[in-house]
DNA sequence: GATATTAACGGACCGCGGTCCGTTTATTGG
DNA sequence: CCAATAAACGGACCGCGGTCCGTTAATATC
């Protein structure tokens, strides 16, 4: 009778788009949004972060983000699927950013640089990132499911574990990568910083430090 | 006009005892509670426990809880603060053995082999416990902020400093701690055995793989 | 431009976590 | 045993996240 498990999603109304979605049709146009529904976006989007800015994301009420949006509160809802879509949606152009820093952008962040230095200039870059945005962020964290499968987080997963190989690191980099991921994420980051005290040096040289013993060589003995 | 910030706690009106405490007082007696609140807590224990193993933490409400143990809403808040001082107190007991476990049971955990296997020893019964505890910690993994402040946190990470200490480990011990640590995170697991389908044995695996790229020689040079 | 269709709208409504405060009851001291 | 005190009780109450569904209006077609 125990109901299936936690990771068991809501099915597949699948309306909450989160975002303009362009999905092909047949006859070679596009989906787009009703007029109306983009401009409430917008205005949505606008009056959220307007209010996060003011009273702190943590404050911000859905029905005082409709009422300021002059829009129905369901459609919030309808628009962002629940308030840590919301969040999400506010975050998206500066994740958009960073992600294109790290994928095209100059180096070492960007390619061109060696795999090492890449991978410690990225995570300077997404510890910066998340201090920048932390309360939003700290907001997101409240889905725990939706926090791992964010795509988002797919994209950095992806970026650190190709850099690992070209590292040479060998072992498994699916873990490999979860565990240096987990390094940025928001409430560690906040606690370490807030509760802890540490500065931002601080995590940024524990950061190339980790980096370090990642790369150092695979599991078997030190220097063949 | 921002308030302070996520951190900034409730202040001192300190009831929410979540565990019977013994504080001592002038005469060197202790201040027990009221027999009557005592047997609440039992009750609401009892019946809390029950509520999870029939339909799921994530499905118990505190007014069941409160019902099923005969008892007001607002005993239960009194005793246990919020929802997830309750999931805490049921995990009490569980995470007590753990300690007592890898602070004073038999090695390889316990006291008495070498630090690296007892690091081994305690990610291999961390990551068990975690499985085994899964819906309930999934609940308490709700405020950010406590998971990281919480004693038993806490314990485990003075745990794993000290034998990285032994095990000669140099750099920067509390970040590495927090590194190791991350690979507990109830989440996480969940995650990796259930979206991504790991087996424990992979889990497990990469823990050790793990410790041992955190212990083979410092930040500096390979092999001196 | 008129009509049909279908998405979008919005606010009443629900459930749950958490608080408040008037009432009850265990305890202690005489 | 009785009175006084303070702790504990319990349920009405509040706010917010999220849902539902009858109404409105943008788009497509003719």
């Amino acid at each position: 009778m125990t109901p299936p498990f936690r990771s068991a999603q809501l099915p597949p109304p699948a309306p909450v788009p989160e975002r303009a979605q362009g999905l092909p049709m047949a006859d070679g146009g596009v989906a787009t949004e009703r007029a109306d529904a983009a401009r409430n976006r917008m205005r949505l989007l606008e009056a959220a972060a307007r209010l996060v800015a003011e009273h702190g994301a943590e404050h911000v009420t859905m029905e005082a983000v409709a009422c300021a949006a002059s829009v129905g509160k369901g459609t919030v809802f309808r628009r962002f699927g629940d308030r840590v879509g919301l969040m999400y949606a506010l975050l998206d152009h500066s994740e958009r950013a960073f992600q294109q820093a790290f994928l095209s952008g100059p180096p070492p962040l960007g390619p061109g640089a060696p795999p090492v230095e890449r991978l410690e200039a990225f995570g300077v870059a997404a510890i910066r990132h998340t201090l920048a945005y932390m309360d939003v962020l700290l907001e997101t964290d409240q889905d725990a499911n939706r926090r791992y499968s964010h795509p988002a987080r797919l994209v950095r997963g992806t970026h650190i574990a190709v850099l690992l190989r070209e590292a040479g690191v060998t072992g498994d980099l699916a873990l490999l990568t979860e565990n240096l991921l987990g390094c940025f994420e928001p409430p560690l980051v906040n606690h370490l910083r807030t509760v802890r005290g540490m500065p931002v040096e601080r995590l940024e040289a524990g950061w190339r430090d980790l980096v370090d013993r990642t790369v150092r060589r695979g599991p078997s003995g030190c220097c063949p």
